[in-house]
This record gives C-alpha cells, sequence and structure tokens, in this order.
DNA sequence: TTGCTCCTCACGTCACGTGAGGTGGC
DNA sequence: TTGCTCCTCACGTCACGTGAGGTGGC
C-alpha cells in the first residue's frame, strides 16, 4: 500500500538461500511473468527489490496451498472470481487425493501383511496378489466408474461449505483409517489367494 | 505358466474399451516396451494374445498401487530386490502424501471457514490470510526441514514393517482427522489476523 | 589471478493428450 | 463408396533439474 523508500535490492542466490526456492524456480518464476525483478544490475544481474520479495512470499503461500503458477498468477492479479470457489475446489481435490491415498494405503498394507507370512515370496506372488486384489474394483466399467464420479461431483456440488466442510472430514478420516476387523477379513481372503500345494 | 491355445486375438480399439486404458497409453506401452503386442495384422494392426491381455491386467494393476511404469517392468521382469521392500517405500509414500494432504486440508479449512465470514472477500484479504497462516512454516530454514525429513527417514528405515504399518496408520488417521477444538482454535486465531477496522 | 555468482540457451523429466495426415477392412 | 479403426510422426503438458559455455565483481 504505502512504499517504504528501502533502497535495499536481493540478488537471486541471496533469494534462493532465504526463501528456499531454488535460482533455477527463480528464473522460471521470471520467464512465465509470474516474478520479474524490478530490475537488473550494470552487468545484467537479476535485483529484487523488497516489493518482489513480497510477492514472491505470496507466492510460495500459495503454492503451499497447491495452486499452479498460472492460478497463483490469477490471484494476485486480483483477476479470478471469488477466491472462496477457489479454495472449496481445492478443498474438494484435497479430499478426493486424501481418500483415494487411504484406499491405497489400505491395499497396500493388505498385501504387506499377506507377503509377510511368506517366507520367501517372489515377485510372481506379489504380483498375483496385487492382481486378484485389484480385480474386484474392475468388475466395473470404466463409464460405471466415470457416473459414479459425475454424481458425486453434482452433488457436492449442491452443498453449502459447511456442509461441504463436514462431509469432507468425515469421508477423509473414514478413508485414512485402518480398521483390526478389516485387515482380519484380508487376512482371512489371503487364505484363498495362496496357491494351494498339492 | 501352461499355455491355454487359445487363438483369439484383440486389437488396440478393443482392448481400450474393455480396460479402460486408452490406445495412446497402449502405443505408449509398447513404445518403451512395457507391452509389446506379440502380432501384427497384414495391415501393421496391433493384435494382443491373451497372454498380453493378462500382462495388461497386472500393467493395471500395479499402476493402481501407484508405480512408475519402469517400476511395473522391474517387477514384472522379476529383476527388482525383495518385492516387499519395494511396497514398504510405496507404503513410507503413501503416509506422507496422507499426512501432507491432511495438513492442506486443514489449512484451507480454516481459511475457507475465515472467509465465510466476511460479507465481500477480496482476493487482497485471501492473500493476505493465506501468507499469514503459512508464515509460521516459514520460520524453518530449507536445511532445518530437510534434516527433520532426514532423520524421520532414517527412524522410519530402521522399523520392522509391524511397527511400521501401526505407525503409519496412527500418523495418517491423525492427520486427516478434523477436530472441533482445531477448528474453534482456528476460529480464535483468525480473530488476530483479520484487519482491525477503526 | 582466482573463486564465486551470475547469465542465457536448451534438452530432459513422466505418462501420456491431442491433432495431422494417411491407409486398410467390413 | 462410406465410415470406422487403425497407423506413424511429432509437438504440448507442468514446474522446474541439469549441464554447457561464457562473463562480471570482490
Amino acid at each position: 500500500v504505502n512504499a517504504s523508500a528501502d533502497g535495499r535490492t536481493w540478488r537471486v542466490g541471496e533469494l534462493a538461500e532465504q526463501t528456499g526456492i531454488t535460482v533455477r524456480a527463480l528464473h522460471h518464476y521470471h520467464e512465465i511473468g509470474l516474478l520479474v525483478p524490478s530490475a537488473r544490475s550494470g552487468a545484467g544481474h537479476r535485483l529484487y527489490t523488497s516489493q518482489d520479495v513480497r510477492r514472491l512470499h505470496r507466492i510460495r503461500a500459495l503454492r503451499g496451498f497447491g495452486l499452479s503458477l498460472a492460478g497463483i498468477g490469477d490471484v494476485l492479479a486480483g483477476t479470478g472470481a471469488d477466491p472462496r470457489e477457489l479454495l472449496r475446489r481445492q478443498l474438494a481435490q484435497v479430499d478426493e487425493r486424501i481418500e483415494a491415498a487411504g484406499l491405497l494405503r489400505r491395499a497396500v498394507a493388505g498385501v504387506l501383511a499377506a507377503l509377510d507370512d511368506r517366507a520367501q515370496p517372489s515377485a510372481e506372488e506379489l504380483v498375483e496378489l496385487i492382481e486378484v486384489m485389484t480385480t474386484v474394483e474392475h468388475t466395473l466399467t470404466p463409464q460405471q466408474i466415470e457416473e459414479m464420479s459425475a454424481r458425486r461431483r453434482e452433488l457436492t456440488e449442491q452443498l453449502d461449505p459447511g456442509e461441504l466442510a463436514e462431509m469432507s472430514a468425515r469421508r477423509a478420516a473414514l478413508a485414512a483409517r485402518l480398521t483390526p476387523a478389516e485387515l482380519a477379513a484380508m487376512s482371512a481372503r489371503r487364505a484363498a489367494l495362496m496357491p494351494h500345494d498339492g
């Protein structure tokens, strides 16, 4: 808002050291116009003013929120629509990631549990196991899966922010947890998957 | 193991439709040698045998486990080391993702909660808010952060699979959950962040 | 004079998406 | 003859990493 007439400038290396952003990344931000240093030295070296540094901190903060560099540019330019809408989309995306990762973690842990009992598990057995475990999911056709996610998207978009946040939190917590019962069920299923010797 | 003399073959389009994997992806798998169709028609069209289809299913299953195409090639070739080691690394990676996403979700939800009270939040306010919220994390230098994750990695590698799985499950569940108390704390902190009017 | 930091190309990454332009099979 | 599927280039994506070869400042 008010320009403090601080004449101090920073060079790329200094900025990189302070912020943990690499020199190459700063070059990249310059290339795409996201952060153009306000000055150059006589030798052509980039010189960043305190204003530039301030912008960089904002860029880093927004990047930490998972925004793309293009998205960050929009937000900082103020050209985007309602910022809340942006954040809501972010939240929904994060929740999808959490949910997917939770399912994946359960699957991986399940396979690991099954393998840990075997003396010398071969890669062959591993593949076999993973294949069978994922077969269930594959009985759904891509269309069906698409329909499901589309339907869910519609539903989600009709919720107000409060409801959305609540539902998301519940789903995320559910997906990330691993109940002993589930582990037991996997352990049981494992017997059916193992090659019958003799 | 035993080759059922099933002479049936499939063309890329058929395979794509059945498996949900795009034609382009199948071309890509061919290019990198991950899945080379066993035959070609007179016109040069790719013809996949039942063996090829079987391999494709395995590729898809392993891809679902988050492995890179190169990693999948290794596993299917049986050249990799102990498959359990591979899965353990996968598990650790997934847990890191879940944890990071959980932290992110909390931050985004916090900012959203703060913004929802404002009548007409500007992009400027949004950025300000996000910046302040992430400032705490930035008091750590990159080196410190690196040291922390390195130390944690060392610790993790010394655990046996059982301990690892248990710890991971706890961490993941913790990170994904959003307690009312935390929301309240955020709500309280919010007051300090809002610009004091007058 | 020697390091150190800086500079500008420019290719590589990962797993494909997306045309462009053309040919064979029912 | 008309669609449909198939083919092979080949560039684009996203946010930089990683040299290559060269120049200015203390």
